[in-house]
DNA sequence: AGAAAAGGTGAAAATCATATCACCCATGCA
DNA sequence: TGCATGGGTGATATGATTTTCACCTTTTCT
């Protein structure tokens, strides 16, 4: 679901959209979106809604004037309470100790609610990518990590986890496959790892939630 | 204000059009307004629209597909209290006025002093990243900005920073040569610009602080 | 070198929507 | 009685919008 990317021209199509949205209150015609973005035929303009509802941006009603709904459901911040959860900050610790975690925190950070993604405050916690072997989704050494802490066996193949790889915290896709737990890297300079469920130097922690990242000066 | 009474009849007919538009985010057709009230010819809809448009309940757009707008103007507060530092949610703005970014804010997020990075919790607001140009550092369409707001001419070149690109907030490196601000992308597809300082289209917000990113589900 | 993919142009065809005209029927008053 | 007002029917004219076709250029990837 994480949407696809937009070129640089199908972005300024979307945005000129929710622009039109925020001023009228409803869909442009393709002929207006031309006219702003400079493209003289509607079809160029049909082009792109086609590409954009592809990508999961946008919906179209087939021909119906000014057919265009929005997909996004702009969450709103509100529709959680007002607590400001405090998740600990953990820090690396010897995969065949993993329940070290919580016991030995470094510290504790504030973190919005929106950034839980509905789970349970108490299951999650704080960590820090270990390396940059998921630097093609955008997630560095160094960086925040909300994680809610689940058993493997319960998550999807596919989902994004923290895992306790020795005494490394890194960030991987995650699979199970033929009695073993995959580990996929999103960079190509780093290796795709599979290890047997119970190996004492292999720990799934649980999925990754939020991503958090100073810039700036070093974390 | 409080305009002229309905009758039952028309009233129906506006509260329809309310209705049509909290569903569909946009105005509904004659025909649909006939179809839900069963009034078979588009023509007794359209005298009902022109009553409501002489009581001042709402406005046409002549020769428009669903030229109906509402006339009211319905505006919804909102209040939060501060312990961790609160950040108000800015949504995009014309960049003509940049000043209406903290006036009509989206909603607010706690934020932990650790990514404010030591800046004046008062100048700082949060933003959304609203295209992909700098997805090779990391920040990608639909990420969370924590945003200092400062004056361009203090920033050191090579900062990255979020600026108001005509209705768009986006991401660039930031560097002032040749009386020109330089805006550099960090994603092969975007083209580098460079604008005019007092250029109205473009208006630099400030350094980016930190980014924050929702796995998994929507943004 | 060749093939996709992104972005376009232009114009005709097919729809969807609005505007208008002619006419109908109640009801409430002066 | 007389006639203005609210509510409607139907048909037609006139736009306003979306679709579809046939081609074209540039950039990117293999």
């Amino acid at each position: 679901m994480p949407p696809i990317r937009l070129t640089e021209r199908q972005n300024s199509v979307y945005e000129h959209i929710r622009a039109y949205f925020r001023e009228h209150s409803k869909p442009p015609t393709l002929k207006e979106i031309g006219d702003a973005l400079s493209i003289r035929s509607t079809n160029g303009v049909s082009k792109h809604l086609h590409a954009l509802e592809q990508k999961g941006y946008i919906r179209r009603i087939p021909n119906e004037a000014r057919g265009i709904a929005l997909v996004d459901t702009g969450a709103d911040p509100f529709a959680f309470d007002a607590e400001v959860p405090s998740l600990l900050l953990v820090s690396r610790t010897d995969s065949a100790h993993p329940d070290k975690l919580r016991s030995r925190p470094k510290g504790a950070l504030f973190t919005d609610p929106l950034f839980l993604d509905r789970a349970d405050e108490d299951d999650c916690l704080i960590g820090r990518a270990g390396d940059d072997g998921m630097s093609d989704l955008g997630i560095f050494k160094g960086d925040y990590l909300v994680i809610e802490e689940r058993r493997w066996r319960r998550l999807p193949d596919g989902t994004v986890v923290a895992v306790l790889l020795r005494d490394a915290l890194i960030v991987r896709q995650f699979s199970f496959l033929n009695g073993r737990l995959h580990l996929q890297p999103a960079n190509k300079s780093y290796a795709k790892d599979a290890y047997a469920p119970r190996d004492p130097e292999c720990h799934v922690i649980g999925p990754i939630l939020s991503v958090m990242r100073k810039l700036g000066g070093k974390g």
